[in-house]
RNA sequence: GCUCCGGUGGUACAGUGGAUAGCACGGCCCCCUCCUAAGGGGCAGGUCGCAGGUUCGAUUCCUGCCCGGAGCGCCA
């Protein structure tokens, strides 16, 4: 139990027996404000209100109970009674200590006491093209959460649901076989960007080759090998590119975790063969449909889940609920999470919808569509540069690492050519990813430049910095950062404050596991590397002595742990000086 | 028309049924004989889109409206 739900039974069982009715919630939260301690109990006033008493008389004797309680006189420091009826609870200084001292010795949380089989379906860029800003945020997001239920222990498997099959494909073929014999097609899909698009100008400007790729369309669904072996191709080196991309922002994902949509082919004529023997399917216009009245169209008639189109083809709700199908009853799922564009909610409920009718997904299993809302230019308008092609991933990574790299040159000359290399690149990337987390994925966002690439204030920058100086004091002292420094109970505020605020790293991560809001943990160890800056001004750890010195180096030594921790759920490496 | 997401200081964003609404950037002013100034401190800047309602208490929940974005039958 972390501090806040202990604190929270302790408060609300005084409450029960301060009030004589049962289940009383204390309502307990971090305070906000110093001056009102360092958790409060809101849940008093609301009791009264229902009793018809005197809030301020049911406070003091909810005082008084917690009072007797044995947990209350070691770590409370005192109740206060506050304006209409808050109880302001100030912890012991002794406690803080003791509890982060005991940490020296234990994961910084620990796993979750019921791991679930949890499948995550991030990043999933289509092949045809190259990565751009646009695929950050999934990617980075669901990287993120990935790697929380990692640490919490949970049975958790990735899938990249890469767009390999569809339309495009016939095109892009069509365009390889135009292609003399002798060119190399690694060198002709280097840019897969300006392949795509001279392949989309062919199809726009010449009917006979846009009838050619249509007629690939038709040839690779039948499994016709050319065809097959030059989308074969083409994929693999698309792969690539992720891949390079994936490795140079430090994603998680790997070849073992593709799992893309042509994965689902053979899957897609049962699944449609059975909603057909349950029932459940219509034919409207040629296209077979699954009805749902919860959702109207445009003319307030009944919303069509279309499984197969009137030529015979299925299409990506065909896919989905297949992938739906075979996450919950062959890989056993409690939980599926898709961390795919905004755009795409109604898509999802109604795939979840038909899922849950068809029996593809048991009403046990969670399926949650974590959308992220869409990247927009200054103009408030979707994002594209002026040239009308958006950013590639590559050249925005490339970029950042340019800008810190120019910084690391100015801030620290002393560094090495090669350690400032390093620097920029772990600098660079971290602070593309710190921009993209550090914000809540359902709103649209502006893209800008300066903003994205900022390495002062909230960016991950800072909470670099804090770590690095922390492992300079080592350095500089000649000290083994890895030894046992006791910590004793914070004798300064500022102590204090990160004491407490280190305490919270498990309430933070459990809220994430919850909502899948990396923002939350953004904040929290923003937060947690200020406390640390104000700490690090105001109480000098090298010039201190005795059993201070060594209680401040524990300080440091844990901040340092839990700062590299939650870096690392979020995907940011950390740096021994910059 | 219907549905979803958003509207918070000049800008970009947090946040929550609780006590004086935070942070950063930008502006102005301080702080390196002291563990990295990519830092710390301070000042200025807000009727939390508008109007009702629920509540002891609403920026937060509900309803209506206004503004911006997105989606709504055979693309993914």
């Amino acid at each position: 139990m972390n501090l806040k739900q202990t604190l929270d039974a302790a408060l609300s069982t005084a409450l029960d027996r301060a009030s004589g009715e049962s289940g009383c919630q204390a309502l307990v939260a971090p305070a906000k404000n110093p001056q009102f301690g360092d958790y409060q109990a809101n849940g008093v006033m609301a009791l009264a209100k229902r009793l018809g008493r005197n809030p301020r008389e049911l406070g003091a004797a909810v005082v008084a109970q917690f009072e007797r309680d044995p947990l209350a006189a070691r770590l409370a420091d005192k109740l206060e009674l506050a304006g209409p009826g808050f109880i302001n609870i100030f912890l012991k200084a002794e406690f803080l200590g003791a509890e982060l001292d005991a940490l020296h010795e234990q994961r910084l949380m620990p796993p979750s006491a019921a791991p679930q089989t949890i499948v995550i379906d991030y990043s999933s860029p289509n092949l045809a093209k190259e990565m751009h800003v646009g695929h950050l945020r999934g990617t980075i997001i669901g990287d993120a959460i990935a790697r929380t239920f990692d640490y919490l222990g949970h049975h958790l498997i990735r899938q990249n649901h890469f767009g390999d099959w569809g339309t495009q494909f016939g095109m892009l073929i069509a365009y390889m076989e135009e292609l003399p014999r002798s060119g190399d097609l690694h060198t002709e899909l280097s840019d897969l960007e300006s392949f795509y698009r001279a392949a989309k100008q062919r199809f726009d400007a010449d009917p006979a080759f846009a009838t050619l790729a249509r007629a690939n369309v038709v040839k690779l669904q039948a499994g016709d090998p050319e065809c097959l072996a030059l989308w074969r191709r083409f994929i693999a080196i698309s792969i690539e590119h992720c891949q390079a991309l994936y490795d140079k922002l430090g994603i998680t994902l790997g070849p073992e975790h593709i799992v893309p949509e042509s994965f689902y082919n053979e899957r897609l004529e049962p699944l449609v063969a059975d909603l057909k023997t349950q029932g459940l399917l219509s034919e409207s216009d040629g296209a077979e449909c699954v009805f749902l009245d919860e959702f109207k169209n445009k003319n307030g008639e009944p919303l069509p889940v279309i499984v197969q189109k009137s030529d015979g083809g299925y299409l990506y709700a065909t896919t989905d609920l297949a992938a739906i199908r075979y996450r919950c009853q062959e890989l056993h799922a409690e939980r599926v999470l898709y961390l795919v564009d905004a755009r795409q909610s109604l898509h999802f409920q109604q795939v979840f919808a038909v899922a849950r009718k068809a029996g593809y997904a048991p009403p046990e299993c969670q399926l949650e569509h974590l959308s992220y809302g869409t990247m927009m230019g200054k103009d408030g308008k979707p994002f594209k540069t002026r040239s009308g092609d958006t950013i590639k991933l590559v050249d925005l990574c490339g970029e950042s690492i340019e800008r810190a790299h120019a910084l690391v040159r100015e801030k620290n000359p002393q560094l090495g050519d090669a350690e400032q290399r390093q620097v920029a690149a772990t600098v660079g990337i971290a602070a593309v990813k710190y921009a993209d987390l550090s914000k809540n994925r359902n709103s649209d966002y502006i893209f800008d430049w300066d903003t994205m690439l900022s390495f002062e204030g909230n960016t991950a920058p800072y909470l670099l910095y804090a770590y690095a100086r922390i492992r300079s004091i080592f350095r500089r002292a000649g000290l083994d950062p890895d030894a046992r420094y006791p910590i004793s109970a914070p004798a300064q505020a500022e102590e204090k404050t990160l004491a407490l605020k280190l305490l919270q790293f498990s309430e933070t991560i459990e809220t994430l596991a919850q909502d899948c809001l990396p923002n939350q943990l953004c904040l929290y160890l923003y937060e947690l590397a200020g406390h640390f800056m104000k700490f690090y001004e105001a109480c000098p750890v090298l010039k201190a002595e005795g059993k201070e010195r060594d209680s401040r180096l524990g300080l440091c030594q844990l901040s340092a742990r839990t700062l590299r921790q939650g870096l690392a759920l979020l995907g940011i490496d950390t740096l021994e000086q910059m």
